[in-house]
DNA sequence: ATATAGATAATGGTTAAACCATTATAATGA
DNA sequence: TCATTATAATGGTTTAACCATTATCTATAT
């Protein structure tokens, strides 16, 4: 069966269900603001403390912003995403999770992704992702001075792809890996006109394979993507921690 | 860059911030407990309302358990897996995520998970994996009245499968993606001997072709394997929820 | 009229002191 | 020795007050 052990009713736990199935449910959406702390308080019957306490818990939740002065109280907010890559950043702190191993998940879900992509993309998809391209093609001819910009480019075409899967659990995760690998990586974002050259090319071969409904092939090119992005990493981590 | 917007110093932040690094670095172990909320407020110099918003989110984060009475107070926890577990089963219900899509999810880490294990399985490996598929045997054996203690350790064989294959991330996550598809299917969980049967058929195969090494076979035996899983739960559902 | 500066009030953040509920442990008694 | 009871430490909750922030209104100067 696996309950978990009842505990004492605890008043804010009380609160914070309350709330959070009104969100859940969409009784309440996302942008909207929940009455101020003392008219909750007067509507659960309950101390301004106690409430805080149900505040905190669902903010910690991301359910809920709290803004201050006039006007301000608890806004329900939208995105989900943050939150899992927050407790990902948790567990790869306290367990000792290495970045190969963020790295070889990475390659995992990026590999699916784009087989799933290759699978079901439709027209308009691929349009979504020439245009992309595009755009990273722009940049690349900028040599180094457009590598940033080349990067957000990058990563939202593995965003797009993710999307085009059409499963939006690989979303969430991959925009969580990402974030993660990115938190630890991105001192050592620089590169020559190569790797940028060569970074591309890897782009451009990927959408090819997805365009051509090809999806073992599409698969193998963003593993392979993804490994090379991550040897270089390690690789200029190795050389920058050496100094 | 990216940057959140900087928010006014909360107080009970800052006691959150300290005392997750004292836990994430180890200054206080798994198990060990802090000190009661009254000498922490000495020590932070803060009011214990405030001290205890800190405590809120501290648990919600699944760093500190609280425990009553004498003796009680915040104890240090270890499982961080049930935090996954827990965000993971939010999404699904904040975004409207479908079982096909969690069933979907599931069997691309199985597929991973799988092929990995097969390239890395040691004797030692295998013999665990004997170990726990001579148990299922058993279980089997005793034909549906088994089906119970069967499905428990074939869950823990996929969990074997998992931390074999080496890299903790997909244990975890593998196991959030467990939790919540028995958190929605437990309740059709039944079948009939040929089920069963073929079930660990399946299991067997699959710890075979890691065996042997094979892991493009390891992998798509347990793509299959988890599909048909899916599709008998879909089946049933379908049935039951029709009634 | 318009722009600037200041006053106002609503809202979250914090404190303090008191009381209640739970529970491990010690003291008590059969 | 064992069961019962008392004790005290600890978390859970309440109340009432004050501080800090900020959108909005108001008055003044240009």
């Amino acid at each position: 069966m696996n309950f978990k052990k009842a505990k004492q009713n605890r008043i804010f736990q009380d609160v914070v269900d309350q709330i959070q199935v009104a969100i859940l449910e969409g009784q309440v959406s996302a942008g909207e603001r929940l009455p101020s702390e003392r008219d909750l308080c007067e509507m659960f019957q309950t101390s301004r403390g106690t409430l805080r306490e149900a505040l905190r818990i669902l903010e910690q939740k991301s359910l809920i912003e709290i803004r201050l002065g006039v006007n301000g109280g608890a806004y329900v907010k939208d995105a989900n995403a943050e939150l899992m890559a927050e407790n990902l950043a948790m567990l790869i702190q306290s367990q000792n999770i290495s970045l190969s191993h963020l790295a070889e998940f990475r390659e995992g879900i990026e590999g699916t992704v784009a087989r799933l992509a290759a699978q079901r993309a439709s027209a308009a998809d691929i349009k979504s992702l020439n245009s992309l391209l595009s755009k990273a093609d722009g940049f690349r001819r900028l040599g180094t001075s457009g590598w940033k910009d080349f990067v957000r480019i990058d990563e939202k075409i593995h965003t797009e792809i993710a999307r085009i899967a059409g499963n939006p659990l690989y979303s969430f995760i991959l925009k969580s890996v990402h974030d993660n690998i990115h938190r630890y990586y991105d001192k050592f974002l620089n590169a020559g006109d190569e790797e940028l050259e060569e970074n591309y090319r890897d782009l451009f071969l990927i959408i090819e394979a997805i365009k051509d409904g090809d999806d073992e092939l599409a698969s193998s090119r963003a593993i392979e993507h993804v490994q090379k992005f991550s040897m270089y990493m390690q690789g200029k981590k190795r050389l920058t921690g050496a100094i």
